[in-house]
DNA sequence: TTTATATGACTTATTAGTCAGTTATATAAC
DNA sequence: GTTATATAACTGACTAATAAGTCATATAAA
């Protein structure tokens, strides 16, 4: 029985080797840019095996992302417990955001990819994949706790009352968006004014926090 | 040699066609999604009569993101040339990219494209396309009359003096592409609060100017 | 007859997914 | 302790599909 327990933890472990060699390849690449010889090569396996753990390519890159989102989940429900005001929850939720961003960038990148937000995959193998709903969902749990914390802030009179909680939300979101794509032109003009990112994150943060204020 | 002429313009008519067609699908789809049949299917020519025009797929992708960017810059410098002052530049640069945006859709949601910004294709082609040499000189120019017209603004003491123009300039650059990229659970959220795109759009211009003037 | 324009058929390369067969490991029998 | 056997993990070679680019040939215009 505890052998059999063992067996199951090591056939995880190997899921999980594969899940990490391709969330390195798919955050550099598009999901058609990455061969399943390339995934199975960097973990040092033949390509069929992969096939044992899964179904097919979808379903081992909703895994991939599957697994970036409940971590970012997690973290931004841990952090936004500590504080009890809207306006506090909100700063925690962008610390939160913003820590993700540090410490899981291939995650980070990888979410807010163009390649899982435009749908380019096959409809029927998106949709069978309850990885992919679980996506959506925590997606969607995630962007409720930074509209919530907002609609508290005004309700306690901290914020704005003629912020639009969801329009705010929604354009932080877009702003990661196109940081993580932004094009190497504009990295290069904020090296030649000496600006690097972790100055731009912060700025950004502190913009947008001092529009939502009273 | 009138003649030779009209020849001359029949056939750049022709290439236009090219292009127009494969803009229409480069701006839905990746460059590896699009294939060279699809374009000559769309044109209703035969696959080879487009190396005719083109030397390989990357030149005609570089020919269509250079038309929509000459269009791009060509409204911008036209639009910012109506005012004097910093700040209202800065106004005309922001209606320009609007205009340009709800005009030429498709260019625009081509030039933000994460196709353009990703260097994923080949480095030789790339590097050797004079077009996409243009396209670069270009985004930087238009880029250029953003952050001159703040800081012709700070100078003029209508935009606040710490601001720094070149981080402001890139923040708009990213709020665009963030947006162009924005996912389906996005605009589903906005939807649902009856928040539609020209809102928004405003709304961010508006958020934006608040956050620079005095 | 010459020249420009066009194309269908072909080549070459890549890649997702399959499958028959191999290797390694655990269990059982003696 | 050794050998046989069953089971799980793995893989190389293959198939089928797709797509960029080429080329010999056809058509139409001058």
């Amino acid at each position: 029985m505890s052998l059999t327990k063992w067996k199951e933890r090591e056939r995880k472990q190997r899921q999980n080797d594969i899940i990490k060699a391709a969330r390195k390849l798919f955050a550099s690449k598009n999901f058609n840019e990455v061969s399943m010889d390339e995934i199975a090569n960097e973990v040092g396996l033949g390509k069929s095996t992969l096939y044992l753990y899964f179904k097919n390519k979808e379903s081992l890159y909703f895994a991939v992302v599957l697994r970036g989102t409940r971590i970012w989940a997690h973290m931004v429900k841990d952090e936004v417990k500590k504080d009890d005001t809207g306006l506090g929850k909100l700063k925690l939720y962008g610390n939160a955001n913003r820590r993700f961003s540090n410490e899981y960038p291939d995650d980070f990148r990888l979410l807010y990819s163009p390649t899982l937000i435009k749908k380019q995959f096959d409809t029927d193998k998106m949709n069978s994949s309850q990885e992919f709903q679980e996506v959506r969902d925590l997606f969607k749990e995630i962007m409720h706790i930074g509209i919530d914390s907002i609609q508290k802030g005004i309700d306690e009179g901290e914020i704005r009352p003629d912020v639009e909680p969801t329009e705010a939300a929604i354009l932080l979101s877009v702003i990661y968006n196109g940081k993580v794509n932004m094009g190497d032109w504009a990295k290069e003009l904020l090296k030649s004014r000496k600006i690097d990112d972790a100055k731009f994150t912060k700025d950004i943060g502190n913009f947008f926090l001092y529009m939502l204020k009273k």
